[in-house]
DNA sequence: TGAAAAACTGTACCTACGGTGCAGTTTTGC
DNA sequence: GCAAAACTGCACCGTAGGTACAGTTTTTCA
């Protein structure tokens, strides 16, 4: 799309995003002026309207990278915890905990998930970028319900639940969390509601293991 | 404060608020234009500027609203429930229970919470309304507190969680399963994770019921 | 190194909205 | 029927999104 083809033009156009995504996160989509961010970054209004052409771009390119970010940050904490444990549940836990380590690390606290700040304005935005949110959901609940199926090959559940609405919980947990962290302003909320999580995984799966794993 | 007297000021009070909530819910505070409200009342802007001084007025009549409703649906659920349980656990169930129920039966879903969409804006309000939004969240841990401590008198904990966490996980759940099911489009997700945060206090207390009071 | 492409700047202008102020009018309750 | 409450009407300001387009500087690459 709007591929910037110079290294010059990407670091505008990166700062031009990272402005407003602080921006968004806090004051919503709406009262995010075009105006302060190019205050920010420092150029003009030309130089804004060469890289999106209007607001409804910038909307879409955020979430774009946002999710991108996000699926590879998933990527790399699983493939680490996994090298590190070899039985699914347990990488699966290891991989919990060292999310909820990095949400602990966040010196100011998670600064927040565009997806549900774009969910509770969902009206400002076109089709596209309300699908673009859907798939984004939904792909996070094929990535956790995958994982959970490799370990009911292996566990048996002690509890007649759906695994999408498990695997959903994930994605439950952290938006509510975050929410309640802002609310709060207690940054060490996000950390514990994941551990929360993670101990309810390890209940559903640990009651009646069927294979002599350690 | 603006206290209509009058019962055609009261309820051009209450449109305007119902019109604001819906408009807040749906494209967040900054984009819901007063302009908008006036059309849908039938009112002009002198009108509106009668009931609320300025926009933040607004907001600020909003959240006290939409809290003094969630506390009073909590007092009748959990006050019905227990008439019908007597054990403080069972009753927390059965409360779980009826509101999922009453989330399932919500025939558009559930239209948001206001505090966690204020908590996504909330560079937009003035301190006092963080506040009112901070209370209304520690009110609620208080009252879900209030109610682990007394299941924990007569059943045991059979993992060592902190009941403050848990009793936050029903906001995170709450207001995580809002944003999933908004952008899920998914009507049903909120009932469905509102169980799951039922299996899990349940998990907790029933594992290890003790005989008599400590 | 030089020309093309990319990355901007500057200016001018339009519309919508939040907000203010205030004088005048209708409606409501007692 | 009278006072208070609940409005209407109008005029005006500043900010912001957005459009259009011509001109200028910087970067890339052959």
């Amino acid at each position: 799309m709007t591929a910037s083809t110079s290294k010059k033009g990407a670091a505008t156009r990166g700062q031009i995003l990272d402005a407003a995504e602080t921006s968004v996160l806090e004051k919503g989509f709406a009262a995010t002026s075009i105006e302060e961010l190019i205050a920010v970054v420092g150029i003009t209004k030309s130089g804004f309207f060469y890289h999106f052409k209007d607001k409804g771009e910038l909307a879409k390119a955020l979430l774009i990278r946002y999710v991108e970010r996000e699926d590879a940050l998933f990527d790399d904490v699983f493939k680490r915890a996994d090298d590190l444990a070899g039985d699914p549940l347990h990488g699966f836990l290891v991989g919990l905990k060292m999310l909820s380590e990095m949400m602990a690390d966040l010196p100011n606290g998670h600064p927040g998930c565009l997806i549900a700040a774009y969910c509770y304005q969902d009206r400002l935005f076109d089709r596209e970028i309300r699908q673009l949110n859907t798939q984004a959901v939904l792909s996070w609940r094929r990535r956790f319900r995958a994982r959970l199926d490799l370990i009911a090959e292996r566990y048996a559940l002690c509890v007649d639940v759906d695994l999408d609405d498990v695997a959903d919980m994930f994605s439950v947990i952290a938006d509510g969390a975050i929410v309640l962290s802002k609310a709060l302003d207690d940054k060490t909320a996000l950390a514990r509601q994941i551990l929360l999580y993670r101990e309810y995984v390890r209940h559903l799966f640990t009651e009646i293991p069927r294979a002599p794993a350690a």
